[in-house]
RNA sequence: CGCGGGGUAGAGCAGUCUGGUAGCUCGUUUGGCUCAUAACCAAAAGGUCGUUGGUUCAAAUCCAACCCCCGCAACCA
């Protein structure tokens, strides 16, 4: 029984080009995506970028350039980037379209029940054009390091969202696994914060942030990001001018740990408010660190993604992102690393089985098993089903492994010396068909090279390619 | 006392829920093989499991206290 399946991405802020960080999202959701097409589900993958908010605004200008300009410049960028890790995304989303954000001024509209107007009162610096907390005015005795001038006490009017609404609600569907988050000790902090988390501020004052959505009925007032970035999971399938339920509620939706807790407590709590269902799976990833160090601009370890391609092409990027990066938790990036899984197991131990096991079918004359149907593995089925992707990938890989280990103990150049034919044909088909079970499980992550090895051991004349998979570096 | 994660061989990690001879990968050393990308396979060396105390016949695993790293947050996406 096929089923719809919708998988969603965070959509990133585009302040600035994409940050290796950015295509965990979509190499997680591109493996599920993958997977569940195997199984023969319809699938539709949603990507986009969040292009409101001052900032953007201000970096424009530094720039000299047009808001409009710069914003579609970067959202180019992300657009060149999914691309590029084979990733192909159904619906994207931009929050600037006019057709996002004219639905979310109607969800607006339709959660007004929840939303009153109240002021805010706090330190204000007027050159960061922002409110500090309490703690950072003490920290630096009441005075901005960037501007050398005293923060002064400033009340603003501001439109809230009623989270108290649905708190209950949340907590409920949370506990019982109906939105479930993972991994499970992010639940449990989630759970913990929802108990004490304040009405959220949802608009700003229009003189003090000019670039968003405009609020439905108040001129003065425009949407600050989490109403406006939040909705596009659902504009993006055209909610609410049509029917959505057809792919709503989300199978599947893809964060990092730093945007989790607005994804667990004001997402729900918007859907609630507007009669939704929610998601039913919330997966966290972790953030790529080097050296165990967060990459920082200040620390000037920031590795560009497209570099990182770029060394040893696609299939390599996604195999060190999706197993060696355990999809749950933070993940360590030094081309060190790199180069050793790329040199070590990608070649050595992937790329040489594939090559000396066609050699192997060659000089014995196999034939390709053109027609060979996998067999299903359900402890493999068992993992991805749970999303743990790096797992899943760990036991393929166990898989191509072993092969390494069979060619050896089965030693067909020595059944071929001894003029065992047969027996040589039976363990090459069988290494084979194992080989090509390997690749089955490997096609969400690697998907160009599952394709090379069935088009090797499935063509009539089984020979090794001419450039191995890997060559080594 | 904000919340959370972690401290196990040179490095990276699993094992902790459900106590019972401490395991995996890389690296190192030695041996084997020759189909293969100087690749592959096998074996060995290497750990008082952060500290202290407790429970138990038995603790990496349970309890308590403490030390040390790291992440998130404080209306900053």
């Amino acid at each position: 029984m096929s089923k719809n399946v919708y998988v969603t991405t965070a959509i990133p802020y585009v302040n600035g080009a994409p940050h290796i960080g950015h295509t965990l999202d979509y190499l997680l959701a591109d493996t599920y995506v993958r997977y569940q097409k195997k199984n023969g589900n319809t699938v539709r993958l949603q990507a986009g970028t969040d292009e409101h908010g001052n900032k953007i605004f201000k970096k424009a200008k530094e720039n000299n350039i047009k808001v409009e300009e710069y914003v579609a410049n970067n959202s180019k960028k992300f657009q060149d980037l999914i691309k590029k890790l084979g990733v192909e995304p159904t619906d994207f989303v931009r929050t600037t379209d006019e057709a996002h954000e004219k639905r979310v001024q109607e969800i607006w509209r339709r959660l007004e029940d929840h939303i009153y107007k109240s002021s805010y009162e706090g330190w204000y610096c007027e050159g960061c054009e922002r409110f500090v907390p309490d703690s950072e005015y003490k920290e630096q005795n009441g005075i901005c390091p960037d501007h050398q001038k005293p923060y002064e006490k400033l009340e603003e009017e501001n439109y809230y969202f009623r989270i108290a609404d649905f708190k209950d609600q949340i907590k409920e569907a949370i506990e019982k696994d109906e939105l479930k988050i993972l991994p499970e000790f992010r639940k449990k902090e989630m759970l913990k914060l929802l108990e004490d988390t304040p009405d959220v501020s949802i608009s700003r004052p229009k003189k003090q942030l000019s670039w968003g959505v405009p609020v439905p009925g108040d001129g003065t007032q425009v949407m600050y990001v989490w109403l406006d970035a939040l909705s596009n999971y659902i504009t993006v399938l055209g909610y609410p001018d049509k029917d959505i339920s057809d792919f709503w509620p989300a199978e599947l939706q893809i964060v990092g740990k730093d945007i989790l807790r607005f994804h667990s407590i004001i997402w729900p709590a918007m859907l609630l408010g507007l009669g939704l269902p929610l998601p039913k799976v919330l997966l966290s990833h972790g953030h790529v660190q080097t050296n165990g160090e967060k990459m920082s601009k200040s620390l000037g370890n920031v590795v560009d993604p497209l570099e990182v391609l770029d060394k040893y092409g696609l299939p390599a990027f996604r195999y060190y992102f999706l197993r060696h990066a355990d999809t749950f938790l933070d993940a360590d990036f030094t081309w060190e690393k790199y180069d050793a899984a790329y040199n070590n197991e990608l070649a050595n131990d992937l790329g040489n089985l594939v090559q000396r096991l066609a050699t192997l079918c060659k000089k014995n004359n196999i034939v390709g098993l053109f027609d060979y149907q996998p067999k299903k593995d359900s402890s493999y089925c068992a993992m991805m089903d749970e999303f743990y992707f790096s797992k899943a990938f760990d036991y393929a890989w166990e898989k191509v492994s072993d092969l390494n280990k069979h060619i050896d103990d089965e030693k067909p150049w020595t059944l071929a010396k001894e003029g065992k034919t047969e027996q040589v044909v039976k363990v090459l088909t069988s290494l084979v068909k194992d080989l090509l079970d390997a690749a089955d499980l490997l096609e969400p992550f690697l998907p160009e090279t599952a394709e090379k090895i069935n088009q090797i051991f499935k063509s009539e004349n089984i020979a090794p390619p001419e450039t191995p998979l890997f060559p080594k570096s």
